[in-house]
DNA sequence: CATGAATGAGCTTTCATTCAT
DNA sequence: GATGAATGAAAGCTCATTCAT
């Protein structure tokens, strides 16, 4: 009789053009209180009204309302992973540090300027039902980067790809969490971390 | 996350025995089903019931949910900010090796004893009325490694400081999140990024 | 996050004595309501101001709204099985007319009282996940009574048990649409038709 | 059931054959869910995109929900009626065995061609405004059927009609539910019981 | 003090109905 | 007329917190 909410894929696809801008500005708003005020303060009511629009239209778009954090974080990954791959395009071609500094730069790009709404996707990846596709993702990212560091002769270049990304996020992370927003300092120290560790790893 | 919470202290002080064991059996229920089941599964009535009291008596001692959350915050930092404080206690005679050994050792083994509930009161913190305390924290825990670097000649070393919290638990929460758990392989790699940091600071 | 509503059994047994008062107060309202304005006026925030309690107070001790309806149709159905099991019980020593009389009334008894009810609850029957237990009741009150009918030496007693129940339900309800609610004359042609029925099988 | 309906006319005589189609499209819909998945799953979503139509189109058609069901009330019982007044029609002539046997077999046809749905529609009918026409409707079908008795010099004719009438729909009903499909052997039956009621009655 | 029943604001979700295109 | 997006009242249900016993 009532209540279900156990799918989180979108419900129906949008096929009038202001149907679409529905859906942009429900994601849109979602993005926006995530980022003023946090996940604690997320409702589909508050959604709705930043967005402009009924509760109803939000449910013939979402299922639920973590089918929306869903979608954010997909998208976002997804950007994030287009830059990225941009960025290790032409490996062939290109040096170790150039593409390094381009990595890093992505990076950055995407965890700055919407610091806290990156944080609380990070965290609420882990109790949505996406543990397999995030898992498919981090394997294909580390991948990708692996093999860029085996053509440049770097050992155990699986593991070394995970620790370099950890470390890029972990100092940007930290940083915009103290407050500090001067991007090119925050590379210039990334790139320390990476170049040290990879000087070791030989 | 409803019903706003005025002020986050604890309401009593347990003198006696009995009380204190009340208020940890409440800490370590509520760290344990945030281990298990992650902050959406956490409500009162379930803390109470797993610490074996009834929700009258939870109310004795902490004045809202978030009151606890922020009790295990303190309590988990203040374990960790004492074995840092082990480790660089003697910094004077120590040489740096031995002590990022150490620090790196001792943030290992307070970050993958419970992953989940580590990355959990990192997340609630943000939305924790702590922000003052946590970044007095910091602050003190920055100092204190950065006076230690600067002992040992690092420049800039409230900045080095920070970046290598942030590589430790960078490195830490991405193999803990990749199910990694040996902890031997994981120091070195940690130990990687920090030394290649510090090369390259000079 | 929310909204389950699967199961349909009780939540909690009520242990203390305005526990059980609670309890009772949510079926009575509940039936109430049912016979005063129906199905479609049925909803949580009605029965439980019908029933002077709080909506929360409901959810301590019915899961779903359906819940509430499946352990009013037991109950119901309970009351009357004991009753006709009543009637049923001394199939030895009584005749045959005389226990016939006494499911007549019985049934008329339980249907008459609360002639809305007893239909909602037949009709609701359907849609809740009672398909088992409603067939397992029937099987044995159908099983009941056709024993006793072949006690009296009756051909085919499985089926005319059946039919039998079949016929008193239906004049009965037949008769309270109809406003007709003198249970003499009720009973007298309700026996019309069992007879009838009867005499016409050898 | 919210949204209270004001008329329950049906919107516009549909002049065109195109209009009657999509009414017929939106019964036959409607009636298809009733049988299938019962009446808490049927929405006027749900009837328009079965009867492939927009649910704009159906509320060119009817102005509420229950509208339709009245609709289909209506008709159903229009069918009944039409049939048993065949059954009915010539009882100058014809004798009574005959004419029962008929009007038996009619409303078995009625009833277990769509028996959930039957069932629904008998159950919708007491919530929707439709008293008057209901009692109007069952005081002509007994009438006619109570006339035909008094033709055979049967007494109270009018309460025999009525309970021969809870008779044949009683153990239908009943058989149904019991998933006893066999026509033949329900006739059978169903004139046992008949015929022993008015045998009874002289 | 402990218990656990009770409270009710607040959140999620549905669906009959309307309305812009 | 047809379409399907949008609306929002209303319903289901939860859970932090209070309070009678």
């Amino acid at each position: 009789m009532t209540h279900q909410a156990i799918s989180i894929e979108p419900r129906k696809l949008p096929r009038q053009v202001r149907a679409q801008a529905t859906v942009d500005a429900i994601l849109d708003a979602t993005a926006r209180i995530l980022e003023r005020e946090g996940l604690p303060s997320l409702n589909t009511n508050h959604i709705a009204e930043t967005a402009g629009i009924s509760v109803g239209s939000l449910y013939q778009y979402f299922p639920t309302k973590n089918a929306i954090l869903t979608v954010i974080i997909r998208r976002k990954r997804q950007e994030l992973l287009d830059e990225l791959a941009e960025a290790l395009g032409d490996m062939e071609t290109e040096n170790l540090d150039t593409t390094l500094d381009k990595l890093v730069e992505a990076t950055i790009e995407s965890k700055m300027n919407w610091p806290k709404l990156a944080r609380t996707l990070e965290y609420a990846d882990a109790f949505l039902p996406l543990a397999q596709e995030t898992d498919d993702l981090k394997f294909q990212l580390v991948n990708r980067i692996a093999e860029f560091l085996e053509h440049h002769k770097i050992e155990g270049p699986r593991i070394v790809a995970q620790d370099i990304v950890a470390i890029v996020k972990g100092i940007i992370e930290t940083a915009s969490l103290a407050g500090q927003t001067d991007r090119a300092s925050l590379k210039k120290r990334i790139l320390r971390g990476v170049n040290g560790y990879l000087q070791l790893v030989g």
